[in-house]
DNA sequence: GACATATATAGCAAAAACGCTATATTGGTG
DNA sequence: CACCAATATAGCGTTTTTGCTATATATGTC
């Protein structure tokens, strides 16, 4: 017994960027570095529906983006890993990039002409 | 005329990241971090068949994550832009944290005793 | 043009993701 | 227990992804 589950990085890390990978969660996983919110708390900032909000949440639950502690009847959800808390150091330092103008959109979407 | 597209840094961000969140195209995109390479290089290198590398290949252009440029018969792939390099970066700077043991991989996969 | 090599595409079936509505569960309070 | 607020889940139709086989296209050489 005590099976061992043999997997690369480059498979967690995919599963991670799988499920970064949707702009509403992006939107959510980002209010969620200044620290833990519960659903409804989310669900006013981002703007989505209760049952949408709690999948998008069980979602990243599931793959390991964020964990959640129950207080009350309140369920408050949390960056999961140092990992997730890197990437979107990352993003954010691009997104600045791109604000300041060092770095154009167009460098991304050639495309896109102008954006927010 | 002269439409212009409005679309939010989370549009552009989740697109790549989604694009990005496949095991395969993490190594393919990891292994053109070392300059351009062609489709045959690329398939030897990752270990796929020749539809599914260039499937991924074009796939990953559609999506932004990668340029070509033809050489007589051969297709040389090449990252496109900074953004995907500042993001390889920091799955690098994650992965040699885990590789040197500063994180666990179950800090992340919390279910997953042991990894390569 | 015939042929070889390198790469792309079509077509298909299985699986997963998405968004939605309706309904269920959980915990607290009287 | 009844009831309310907060959150989760079921069920469903649509769309996207994935991997596969077979076939097509493009380029170079003779």
């Amino acid at each position: 017994m005590n099976e061992v589950k043999h997997i690369s990085f480059f498979e967690v890390a995919s599963k991670v960027l799988k499920a970064l990978g949707h702009p509403e969660r992006l939107r959510i996983v980002e209010y969620l570095q200044a620290g833990e919110r519960n659903v409804g708390d989310i669900q006013r900032e981002i703007g989505l529906s209760q049952p949408i909000t709690s999948q998008h949440l069980r979602y990243m639950q599931r793959h390991n983006i964020l964990t959640s502690r129950r207080e009350g009847t309140r369920l408050y959800y949390f960056l999961a890993s140092d990992l997730i808390r890197k990437l979107l150091d990352c993003m954010h330092s691009c997104k600045v990039s791109l604000d300041s103008g060092d770095m154009q959109v167009g460098d991304i979407f050639p495309e896109i002409k102008r954006s927010i």
